[in-house]
Order: structure tokens, then C-alpha cells, then sequence
RNA sequence: GCGCCCGUAGCUCAGUAGGAUAGAGCAUCAGAUUCCUAAUCUGGGGGCCACAGGUUCGAAUCCUGUCGGGCGCACCA
């Protein structure tokens, strides 16, 4: 329906009539460009529901001063029946006061629309692929993988929410070196479940014990056949068996976290299927790949064993990277950019937008990756969005100091261990409570004992107060008599309100940790509201004898609590029924 | 040496595509519970938004430089 457009939404319509009909009078000019133009609730509430900055931002454009140009567009605002009050202050701010009715009818649109309040359709439908995790193959989740998984999920999950197909992808690199030492680590294991001795594990393979029952079963498998055959009898197989018995491993930690993947693309089957010549011929077509000698890196010395050697070099220094970078390695072999380039070029073909999320320590290969990707989807006349979003290091504290992580130490903090520990929505939560950019700490004392301490808790608690009160208020919740409500109840309604847009704006910012913020933000609201009933027993949701308060501000309670659930499922968290 | 990210209260961090007097939690101080869940709430103290310039009606936010921290820097992934 039309009209269940968000308020927001609607009144910024109302103001492009105004700015509208302005031009048709020849207050503004034609045409007058209203990017800046913004409608947004003011930061003081005393100043109003809604402000508008439209006259200071096109007084210039009008030929006069804000205040005379806000004069104008007041005068046309207090024709709008839902306005009580306009007002114009400080340089040229318009002051918007709406009527209580416009809030109750928000109120029962939250209602109504349920689990789909908030929704938009921003997103148009169009396929975005997300990619994300594409830890490599090679052991168990650990922590340092955790902030980019839930990142990752939870942004997929708000994009769906506003009207975009969504595609979840993992990488799976199961082509390069690090895969091989995993299957002479299986190897190893192998032949230990064979009877054999290996003694201690040696250095430059994998130490893990999560190896052991990989080469349990590939004794089963394939008895004493490969127990002293030569590597090149056995690398390939057992790498395929190692690499499906980790995929395994990770994607039963991920679905503790709440995260499944809707495709795994192995950079192996891609390579097979040539996706890297393909791509390597179509550029070089365009000159965009050529050969050529990569000069020594400058500034810190460069290692001994440098000497220049002719690469097939991409050409990203003409798409704003600062070096040329090698699609394939002296051997023959493609680079791990070369395959990623292919890569790219495969997922941009089944989507109309790509994010990649990445860890901070592959900040470095960003531009290159950009640059590959707008040559390839410019090159084929659709260009292609792509962004990475870079997710800080987490920093692992143990009482407040550093805790190091080495798997060699066999010390590395599984990510299976965390969620045991803290359970799912603590862990996923606590990565949503900073913007990914910023470096964070994770202090398993702190996070561990935190039921207090947590904000997760603290909006539980909220939904927990909500759902008890709906269920012994022995009346039920109803939208009929809202009349009732007064300024504290639509106060709240108020914040309530603020979900779509907040959700919207952190959709194009692609920043799901604005929704936690604004769920502890309506959490407090509403638990202030509560407690302004420990006080005044006139304030209670519950009002003896008085059944149609009691529905009406059940009704609230209830709306309230269906947008914090809204929010905490975008994030992947469970909204609890009690604490 | 170069690139990317960050620098906001004692601590941990928000700050909504440049908006009005910069916010929250923790910590600290003072209060609220015979009463719908006190895992909560109310109030106080605490700031040169790292520093210096610039852009404009207006800057924590954009630009330049400096300082400080993090992450990278050849065929690794």
C-alpha cells in the first residue's frame, strides 16, 4: 500500500511538494538541486518532531536570506492538516511540530505491518552478493575470524530487509600452498592412525589435533595404500579429503554463530574450469594484462633472494593502484590474485552488486581488487558496485591483558569455545556494538561475567519486561482506543519510529551496528517508561479497572517490543520471552 | 619510505551522507524497590572532539599538513 510509507519518508515527501510548488511561484529557480536538503528529527526534542534544513541550504539558490525563504515554505507547511506547528529558529531551521494523531496512526501501522515494520524497498530487488568469512580451509574457526562472520551475516541480513536479494557467499581456498601443507599434515595423522609413531608434530605443518580423526578416517578409507607411497600419489586426494573434512569442521562452527552460507565456491573448481585463462585472455584483449618485470619495493630493503622476473602484471596502476600486480607466479601458477580476479568476475556475473568483507590485514590488496573489478564489469558495459569493508583486528583480552593467540602454542581461542562459553547472542551482539573500522577489544572475563555488564541483557531485559506484562496484563493488547495515550506514551512512539530510517540510512552506510545502537536507545526509553510507573502507579501499563487504557498501552508495549525484535533479527539475535 | 584504518569524558565507545547547547555505558557521588521483572530508573560531577591551518551561513564530520596508535607493503594467502 501507498500510504505505508514510513512518516519519515512521507514528510520529506511534503517538503519536495513545498519546494515544488516554490518553483512554480518563481520563489526558487527551476530545477534547484536538493541533495542537501534533509528532514530529520532534531536532536533536542524541545525543538520539535521533524526539522528541516531546506532553507538554509537553498536561500543562496533563492536569492534571499534563510529566514525570508523559511518564511515562505512555513506558510505552505500549515496547510498540512498533520502540522501542528511550524516554526522557524536558529539560522533558518524549520521546526516541525506534528499532531498527536499522526503518531498514533505510527503506532498502529507498527502494529500492523508486524514483523515487516521497517522494511523498504530501498533495495529495489536488486542481488547483492555478500562474501564473507573465507577463512581458509585449514583448521577450526577462531576468533580472529568471528568479527568479519558476524559482520557479514548480520549485513546480509539487514540488506535482505530492505528490498535486496541477497546472496551469501564463501570463498573457499582450497587451491593455494597453505592447502597443501594441511594434506601432508592429514598425512601425518594418517599414518599415526595407522600405528605409527610420528613423535612431535614437525614445524611447517599443522600441529591441530582437530587433524587426528581427518586421518582416522582416511585410514579407514584407504588402509596401508599411501602409508610410504610418494607425496605425488596422495597429495591431491588427500587434500580434497582434508579440505571437505574442514569446510565440515567450520560450517558446523558457523551455524553455532547463526551463519549459513548459500554458496561455497572452491577457488580449485574454478581454477579446473579456467576461469583464470578466460578472464587473463579477455584482459590482455584490452591490454590490461601484459608482460612485464615488477621493480623492487622500495623503502625497507628488499629481501636477498629478489631478483626481477617477467610476470603477466594487470595493469591496476591505471585504476588507481600503485603497482601493477602479478596475475601468475613464476612457476606458471596463478597468484592468489589472479584467481581472485577470476573470482570476482565470476560473482559479478550473477549479481548486480558485490561486498566483500575482509579482515584489516588484507588492507593492502583492496585497491588492486577494485581495480580488477571495474575493469572487468566496465569493460563489459555493466558496471558493477563493489565494496570491501574492511573489519578491524579484534584484540583478545584475558582480565585486561593481551591474550596472544599462536596456533603452534595450540593456545588459539576457537570460536566453538567462545559461543559455548558466552553463548551465540552475546558473541554476535559484543561485534555489532562497535563500527567495524575501529579496532576492538574482546575480553573473555569481561564479556564471560557480563550478564550485567552487557548491553545485550539490557535489551532482553526490555523485550523480557514487554512479554510478561502482555501475558499476565489479563487483558487483551488493542489498537482501539489510542486516544488514551498521552505525551509519555508517544514519546515512545516517537523513538519506535525512527526504525525505518535508522535501518535505511545503515543499509547505505552498510553499518549494521547502528541498529544495535538504536535498539539500546529504544530500550532505554522504554525501560525509563517503566519505571516512571514505579513512581506513579497512574503510569503503569497495567491499570486495574481500567480496561481500555490497559489495551492501549498494552498495544504500545507490545509495538515496542516488535520493533526491538525486528532489530534483533536483523542482527541474527533472539529476542527472549523472559530473563 | 609508501598505502589503508583509527584518534571524541578517567575507561570502552556512539555521533544518523556538514546542522542548533557533542552523547551513552562503565567507573564515581547522591537518590528510587511493601508496587506490572531493580539485570531497571532519576540526578550530579567529568570535554581545547589529538594538534595547526583551510573550505562555508555552520565542521567532531569535508580538504591539507603535523603528531600518536593499528594493519599491510614483491611470485604468501
Amino acid at each position: 500500500m501507498a500510504d505505508m510509507q514510513t512518516l519519515h519518508a512521507a514528510f520529506a515527501a511534503r517538503i519536495d511538494a513545498v519546494l515544488n510548488a516554490l518553483e512554480l511561484e518563481g520563489t526558487l529557480p527551476p530545477e534547484t538541486p536538493r541533495a542537501n536538503v534533509t528532514i530529520e528529527p532534531p536532536r533536542d526534542p524541545s525543538h520539535g518532531d521533524l526539522a528541516t534544513n531546506a532553507a538554509m541550504v537553498l536561500a543562496k539558490q533563492a536569492k534571499t536570506n534563510p529566514r525570508a525563504l523559511a518564511e515562505q515554505i512555513v506558510e505552505h507547511l500549515k496547510r498540512d492538516p498533520d502540522i501542528v506547528d511550524a516554526e522557524i529558529a536558529g539560522p533558518g531551521f524549520i521546526n516541525l511540530r506534528l499532531t498527536d494523531d499522526t503518531w498514533r496512526r505510527e503506532l498502529a501501522a507498527i502494529a500492523a505491518l508486524g514483523a515487516d515494520y521497517g522494511r523498504s524497498a530501498m533495495g529495489a530487488g536488486r542481488t547483492v552478493n555478500v562474501e564473507y568469512v573465507s577463512a581458509n580451509p585449514t583448521g577450526p574457526m577462531h576468533m580472529g575470524h568471528c568479527r568479519g562472520a558476524v559482520v557479514g551475516d548480520a549485513l546480509a541480513g539487514m540488506l535482505e530487509f530492505v528490498g535486496h536479494r541477497v546472496v551469501r557467499e564463501y570463498y573457499v581456498n582450497d587451491a593455494g600452498s597453505q592447502v597443501d601443507v594441511l594434506a601432508r599434515s592429514a598425512h601425518l595423522r594418517y599414518k599415526e592412525a595407522l600405528g605409527e609413531d610420528i613423535g612431535e608434530i614437525p614445524s611447517g605443518l599443522y600441529p591441530g589435533e582437530y587433524l587426528k580423526p581427518v586421518g582416522e578416517k582416511l585410514a579407514q578409507e584407504f588402509g596401508e595404500a599411501y602409508r610410504d607411497a610418494p607425496e605425488s600419489e596422495w597429495l591431491v586426494l588427500f587434500r580434497e579429503r582434508a579440505v571437505a573434512a574442514m569446510m565440515d569442521m567450520i560450517r558446523e562452527d558457523l551455524a553455532l554463530l547463526g551463519i549459513h552460507h548459500d554458496l561455497f565456491s572452491s577457488e580449485a573448481e574454478l581454477q579446473a574450469a579456467k576461469k583464470p585463462e578466460a578472464a587473463e585472455a579477455w584482459l590482455r584483449e584490452r591490454d590490461l594484462v601484459f608482460d612485464g618485470v615488477l621493480e623492487a619495493p622500495k623503502g625497507k630493503a628488499p629481501p636477498e633472494d629478489w631478483e626481477p622476473v617477467e610476470l603477466p602484471l594487470f595493469r591496476s596502476t591505471k585504476f588507481g593502484d600503485d603497482q601493477d600486480r602479478p596475475i601468475k607466479k613464476s612457476d606458471g601458477s596463478w597468484t592468489y590474485f589472479g584467481a581472485d580476479l577470476a573470482y570476482h568476475l565470476q560473482k559479478a556475473q550473477a549479481a548486480d552488486e558485490l561486498i566483500d568483507i575482509w579482515g584489516a590485514d588484507h588492507a593492502g590488496t583492496v585497491k588492486r581488487i577494485k581495480a580488477a573489478v571495474a575493469a572487468l564489469s566496465e569493460g563489459q558495459g555493466k558496471p558493477i558496485p563493489f565494496d570491501v569493508k574492511l573489519v578491524q583486528m579484534v584484540q583478545l583480552m584475558k582480565g585486561g591483558q593481551p591474550f596472544k593467540m599462536s596456533k603452534r602454542a595450540g593456545n588459539f581461542v576457537t570460536l566453538a569455545d567462545v559461543v559455548e562459553m558466552v553463548g551465540k547472542d552475546v558473541v554476535r551482539f559484543t561485534m555489532l556494538t562497535r563500527k567495524p573500522d575501529a579496532q576492538m577489544d574482546f575480553d573473555f572475563d569481561k564479556v564471560v561475567e557480563a550478564s550485567k555488564d552487557n548491553p545485550v541483557f539490557y535489551l532482553q531485559y526490555a523485550h523480557a519486561r514487554i512479554r510478561s506484562t502482555l501475558r499476565k496484563a489479563g487483558v487483551e493488547p488493542s489498537g482501539e482506543h489510542l486516544d488514551r495515550l498521552g505525551a509519555d506514551e508517544l514519546a515512545l512512539v516517537r523513538e519506535a519510529a525512527q526504525f525505518p530510517r535508522v535501518v535505511e540510512s545503515a543499509a547505505k552506510a552498510r553499518e549494521p551496528h547502528r541498529i544495535a545502537f538504536f535498539l539500546g536507545d529504544l530500550a532505554a526509553a522504554f525501560h525509563s517508561f517503566w519505571n516512571a510507573g514505579n513512581d506513579d502507579t497512574s503510569k503503569r501499563i497495567i491499570q486495574e479497572g481500567d480496561a481500555e487504557l490497559t489495551a492501549a498501552r498494552l498495544f504500545l508495549a507490545d509495538s515496542i517490543g516488535q520493533v526491538i525484535r525486528n532489530g534483533l533479527a536483523i542482527l541474527g539475535v533472539e529476542a527472549v520471552e523472559e530473563m
